[in-house]
DNA sequence: AATCCGATTGGAAACGTTTCCAACTTCGCC
DNA sequence: GGCGAAGTTGGAAACGTTTCCAATCGGATT
């Protein structure tokens, strides 16, 4: 909190030179080795190390790329910040975090500010679009990948993942064990998760044959809701199978199920989405669908790196298929 | 990604103004009505935004506050990183995250960076210290403040919490239901984490009479390093309470308890620490020694924000005392 | 030995903003 | 009606960096 930083010019005085050559010799490009050294040995002595305000302001490059989410806090978003800093740090990029709160319009604004120019390039899951969401994604100063939803229609680089497909490939898996009596249980529907989800629900069930079919909404993706609309649903008949959107809302529903005296996967087999530590962590753990959150958090990375590189690099959309992970709550092997 | 952005000068030229005329009518400060009205216009004409570059440069100043742990992922600097982009975000702030490694010297190295000037803060928790980091914290251009360990004498802001006196009241709380034989499993003791709550479990088993105390150290803080340990430890003797350095080591006990035909809370009580929603989720639900996370991030978001809005104010230490959450695992309620 | 070419160096401008300072206008008051 | 003060405005500098361009230097070639 002491010391003051020294600048560029304070270095060229002290090896004698020009401010270009300073420069030059610490960049390592057309300096001549006797001025390489000069300079290096005067940078050393003042602890010099270069301003990244000054240079971003020179180079037109801040060597930031913002990601932005709805809620820090969520497993499946800390994973993928978590795969995206893992890209880009080796890169020399840093990683801003930002929240995009829950509605378009406030994504919406935060797409904006990117105006001011603060990053060179921002990594955004919409919890909800709009067109004018579309639009300010189309007309970004700088390079915008959306996590979470398919654009390729629209000249916008995403990386999707089959969420429908995922809920399918977990009705399947329930159907080939026998059970033949499954609930679901969604989040909101307003929500881009949400909706998919729900697509993939409806598709399958309809072209696989069940005895009973059922399904509850909880008011959001959390345990506690899960937990509540799981009692709701089992009221109103038996279930062999349940089907949840999420790991939070099927952690719910085993406790729903376990509150009846009833056990999992014995008497009825859960399903998650998301395939969290917390899933993986927890006993019985929870046959999942991977959406790859990682994955689709480095391969966003990977897409931004290219465009924050070469700015003329053409959009990108990338599609991440998920995965069915079986574990306990379904009877699969620990 | 098309449009280009407008600047200040165009902004002047449009309202037929100078460009101190321009900026001081949008920063409000000294203009006549008129010039407000007129620029107002100019600048909503071409979208104007100001650059956040070029307003650092001339400003000194990021608006960015640096968060820096060894794992962006763990739960606990989740939370602290969610709390302190809440209090940060308001005021105009962003936060920057990053990894200082596991070392003392690539912790150096990271706050070595902030020569560079590309925030105007760091807060940071480093997983081990040595002289070198401190005395490079001391030296730092901008302020930082550290998550984790008191470091009062030295001038340093510090948010740090009683994990020892937490593990004191763990014990405490397990001998108070009658439990004898304790085990105690433990992270890594050249960790600051593992060095302090080690502190505190000999300093509690030292005051309160146990028929039985005996511990193992894990390779480190998660599950399954904490099932081995465990294991280890159970095959050692025969217990009734656990004391476990964090959720995930505590889920590992819970694990191997169970593999021993044994269940919890009913034969072995079991604590953890941290007070994840992990933890919290897990059934049965643990009991767990609240850290404060969220209040630790809170507190050192504030003292940055004074810190950094007033350049010489003093550096502050403040303590978050630690809570214990009695839930399932050690007999509870739910 | 004169010339040319390449390698190296320095001067200066530019990136976009804020603010100091001086100059100007306007108004009120004597 | 003139003078001063207060209120507005514009010019210019500054923040720290990179890079274009011209100038200089050395050596090699004719």
């Amino acid at each position: 909190m002491t010391s003051t930083r020294a600048t560029l010019l304070q270095v060229a005085e002290r090896a004698g030179v020009s401010l270009a050559s300073t420069s030059r010799a610490l960049h390592g490009t057309g300096a001549s080795p006797a001025m390489v050294e000069r300079v290096r040995a005067a940078a050393a002595e003042l602890g010099y190390s270069a301003d990244a305000i000054g240079r971003s302001l020179r180079l037109k490059k801040t060597f930031q790329v913002a990601f932005a989410v709805a809620d820090i806090g969520n497993p499946v978003y800390v994973e993928m910040m978590r795969a995206i800093h893992e890209v880009l740090a080796p890169h020399g990029y840093r990683v801003v975090v930002m929240s995009t709160g829950d509605t378009a319009t406030s994504t919406t604004e935060l797409v904006r500010s990117l105006n001011s120019g603060f990053v060179d390039g921002m990594i955004v899951s919409p919890l909800r679009t709009d067109d004018r969401l579309i639009r300010e994604i189309q007309q970004a100063p700088v390079p915008v990948v959306v996590i979470g939803r398919a654009l390729d229609d629209r000249g916008i680089s995403s990386v999707s993942t089959d969420s429908a497909g995922g809920i399918g490939a977990a009705v399947r898996h329930l159907h080939a064990l026998g059970r033949r009596r499954v609930g679901f249980l969604n989040g909101p529907l307003d929500t881009t998760p949400g909706a998919s989800r729900q697509r993939g629900f409806d598709a399958a069930t309809k072209t696989t044959a069940f005895d009973d079919v059922d399904q509850e909404i909880a008011g959001d993706f959390t345990v506690s809701a899960g937990l509540e609309a799981a009692r709701t649903l089992l009221a109103r008949g038996e279930f062999d199978a349940l089907v949840a959107a999420n790991d939070l809302l099927a952690i719910g529903a085993i406790r729903a199920v376990r509150e009846l005296g009833l056990s999992v996967p014995e008497d009825v087999a859960v399903t998650g989405m998301d395939d969290t530590e917390i899933g993986r962590v927890f006993q019985p753990s929870l046959t999942s669908v991977s959406l790859g959150s990682t994955e689709r958090g480095r391969a966003a990375a990977r897409i931004m790196l290219q465009l924050a590189e070469d700015l003329d690099h053409a959009a990108q959309q990338i599609t991440v298929g998920p995965e069915l992970m079986v574990r306990e709550s379904t009877g699969g092997a620990r």
